[in-house]
DNA sequence: ACGATTGCGTCAGTCGATGACACCTGTCAA
DNA sequence: TTGACAGGTGTCATCGACTGACGCAATCGT
C-alpha cells in the first residue's frame, strides 16, 4: 500500500517532481510535526508510523531510535561543521579557529524552520536535554581529533581531551542561548565571548606555546 | 526505608544491627554485583529483583529507573562535594576554589570498592557513557549557582553558564582519567592542570577582575 | 484497639525496540 | 523469458523498561 504513494511515481519518467519524499523523509516530517503539536513524549512511534502510512516496524528500519527521527537531517550540518573546522588556518589558535568556524558554519547553514521546531521540541521536553548532552559528547571525539592534529599531540592526550570537552560544553551553551533567541542574536559574538572565557586567547597557537598549560 | 539506617535508630533502643539491609540496599548491592559480572545491558531489572528476593514492581518502587540503581549511594558524595564547594574561601578565584574542593572532597570521600565497581561498569558499557554525560549536566546547574554567587551575577547569566559548563566538562575528563587509573594518579594534580587549561588563573576573582572576560 | 500508613505482591498493560518470516517489485544476467 | 537477487515493506511474536490499579499484611499513631 505504501507502493501507491512512492513507487507509483517512480515510473514517471517525465519531469522530476520534488514532491516524492522517501519514507524516511515522510516519517521525519510527520514526526516533527506531531512532536511540535503534542510534545515528544506524548507521541508514540506507532502513531508516527501510522501518520506516515507505514508500519511501526518500518519506522524502526529507518530510524534506530525515536530520538533519531527527531534529529533527521542534522547530520549533514554536523558533518559540514567538522569540515569547516578542518578548513581553518592551521596557524590560528584553537579558540579563534573554533569561533571562526562557528561563524562561517552559521552563514553556510542558517537556521531552517525545521531547526527551529526541533529546538522548540527539545526545549519543551526535559527528558530530551539529557539526550542532547549525550549527543554532544560524541562531538567531543571529533574536536579532540582536530585539536590533537593542531597541537601535534595524540588524540587521547589529557590536555587535548580537557580542552575539547570544555569547548564542546561552551559551544553547547552558545547554541542554547542562540537558538533560544530563535537565531536573533549574533552567534559569532556569543561564541567569541564564550571561548574567551574558556581558553586563553593567544596562549595556544598551532604549535602550542605551552605558556599556560604547565 | 531510610528509617532503617537513619531514623530507625531512634526507636531501636537495643543494639543496632548493621546487617539489616533495607530492600533498596539489597537491590543496589545485588545489582552492582550482577552488573560487574555480566555487564549492565545483560542484566534485567527482573533478575535483579529476583536476586534480591522481591518482585520487579518493588524494584521500580525503590528506583525510578535501572540507571538509578547503579548510582545508588552516590548522592551523598555529590551533595557533600557541593557543600565543600560552598565552604571554599569566597576570595579565591573560581578555578582555584574548584581545584581545592576536588582535592578536599577526594580526601573526605576516597574511592570505595563500590565506586570502583561502578566505574568499571560504566567504562565497559558504551550506552552508559551517554547516560553519564546526562548525569553530569545536572551538576552544571549546581555549579552555575555557585559561580553566580561568587561573581554576584544571576544564575542564568551567559558567562556564568559557559564557565559552569566548561568546568563541569573539564572535571568530567579529570574524573575519567583518574578513575580509569583506579585512583592511582593524583587527582589534585589532574584537576589543577585541567582547570589551568580552561580558566585563566587569577583572571577572575570573587569580584570578577574582568581582565580576560570582556 | 482502630484507622492510617507503609511495603510489597500480582496482574495487566504501554511503549520502545528487535528478530523471524513472507511478500512484492525492480534489476540484471543467463 | 526466466530466474536469482536485493530492497523495502507488512505481520507476528517477543523482549525489557516502566506504570497503574487493586489488594494483602505488618506496623504506627493516637
Amino acid at each position: 500500500m505504501a507502493a501507491d504513494t512512492a513507487a507509483g511515481i517512480a515510473p514517471d519518467t517525465s519531469d522530476f517532481v520534488p514532491s516524492a519524499p522517501s519514507t524516511a523523509e515522510r516519517l521525519a516530517s510527520v514526526a516533527l510535526d506531531l512532536f511540535v503539536r503534542r510534545g515528544y513524549d506524548e507521541v508514540t512511534t506507532a502513531e508516527i508510523a501510522e501518520a506516515a502510512g507505514v508500519s511501526q516496524r518500518t519506522f524502526f528500519r529507518h530510524f534506530p531510535t525515536k530520538l533519531d527521527v527527531l534529529f533527521h537531517g542534522t547530520e549533514e550540518a554536523s558533518a559540514a561543521f567538522v569540515e569547516v573546522l578542518y578548513g581553518r588556518d592551521p596557524e590560528l589558535p584553537v579558540g579563534r579557529a573554533l569561533v571562526d568556524a562557528i561563524i562561517e558554519h552559521d552563514r553556510a547553514f542558517p537556521l531552517r524552520p525545521d531547526d527551529v521546531s526541533r529546538v522548540l521540541v527539545v526545549r519543551t521536553t526535559p527528558s530530551l536535554s539529557d539526550a542532547i548532552a549525550a549527543y554532544e559528547v560524541r562531538f567531543e571525539g571529533e574536536l579532540s581529533r582536530w585539536i590533537a592534529q593542531r597541537w601535534r599531540r595524540p588524540e587521547d592526550d589529557f590536555d587535548v581531551r580537557v580542552l575539547a570537552a570544555a569547548l564542546v560544553a561552551a559551544r553547547r551553551v552558545v547554541v542554547e542561548e542562540w537558538s533560544s533567541s530563535g537565531g536573533a542574536v549574533d552567534i559569532g559574538e556569543l561564541a567569541r565571548r564564550a571561548i574567551e572565557l574558556v581558553s586563553v586567547p593567544g596562549a595556544e597557537t598551532s604549535g602550542r606555546g605551552g605558556a599556560s598549560v604547565g
